[in-house]
DNA sequence: ATCAGTCTGTTGACTAAGCAACACTGGAGC
DNA sequence: GCTCCAGTGTTGCTTAGTCAACAGACTGAT
């Protein structure tokens, strides 16, 4: 959506950073549905005209925070620039439970629409990620079949494991979960 | 110099504010005559061309820088909305002492040219200030005269007191100063 | 049901910031 | 001497951001 990677104007560098900051500021305080672009502009110090320059609504400014917020997640754990172990698709299962640990605490009572727009956006980035890890491997099973189920299946056990009650310990849980994604994608190890 | 009062447009407040915090984290590594003004402007991340359409040159960024420091040092502690006591000027010598140890302490080996930009725009915020103190009062004798006594007083006590080597308490030394200075400024109270 | 208040998304005119040149200075090194 | 280098101010042109105003949607109170 947003050309991230190429070399842009400082001055638009600076306003998403500000917008961003903003908003992820104002949702550590708020309900995303009580959120207005005006008191995200009025936090960032931006005029709300140069908003709509950016993002086309408040929901693609969520779209790109949780982006964001998640390519870093992982990044930190350097997942990007690997190829498809058990062991990195562990890492990958605790990157995004903690992610969505993360944002349900930090974060008050996400609803519907927020709830849904992390996932398609999380699920994505999941999906294009191990993309990039199967296709690695000249194999003759079709990578986009595994990756679809893995993909679900990783998103399904990070939104169980947020949303728990009493939650378990992280690593405990993964051991037990891992082996029913990692079956699928054996072909690729 | 700078119009700091009026409402700026947001661009310029953000700008001053990303330079002059640049500048001040630089003093804080590196000695005044070796900052460039690209250093500051790379930190910054403004342009230099900016720069120029701010300030005149390093000289003036560090006027106003100080004048900034000292300003906020004074409203800190209210010295800006009141009037002439004894105790309000126990206050302004200690600010000023304070304000020159932490500046001698946080930045490296200061100059001369440093130390008399420095010392001419304190001396000038000082004597501004205890004119409006001292103009509060109706009395028969002009302020002026008394006001650049004491001005210059104050500085040079708390010049002395920054650089001695062995800094004594700082209660205490204001405690022998203080009536020194207060001699002059007595029918003012 | 209507009015007041608040938020949205959009516009056009204006201003600030960015950029890539430029000529110039002063010092370091051969 | 000379060049090389790094920093200084300055310029004209482009682009991003600001501002004030607009119509429209929605809410809640009277």
């Amino acid at each position: 959506m947003l050309p991230t990677d190429q070399r842009l104007d400082p001055r638009v560098k600076r306003t998403r950073g500000l917008i961003l900051q903003s908003f992820e500021n104002l949702l550590a305080e708020k309900n995303f549905e009580t959120i207005s672009v005006q008191d995200v502009t009025d936090k960032a110090q931006v005029n709300r005209a140069t908003f709509y320059a950016h993002f086309q609504d408040k929901y693609a400014l969520l779209d790109y925070s949780i982006s964001q917020m998640f390519m870093q997640e992982i990044e930190k754990r350097t997942l990007n620039v690997c190829h498809y172990t058990p062991n990195n698709l562990r890492n990958l299962i605790i990157a995004v439970c903690e992610f969505l640990s993360h944002l349900h605490h930090g974060c008050t009572q996400p609803h519907q629409q927020f709830e849904s727009l992390v996932e398609s956006q999380i699920k994505t980035q999941i999906y294009d990620l191990l993309i990039v890890w199967l296709k690695q491997v000249k194999s003759p099973i079709s990578a986009e079949i595994p990756a679809t189920v893995a993909t679900w299946a990783i998103y399904g056990l990070a939104s169980y494991y947020s949303h728990s009650k009493k939650r378990p310990i992280l690593e405990k849980f993964v051991d037990e979960a891992l082996p029913l994604v990692a079956v699928n994608l054996e072909q690729f190890a």
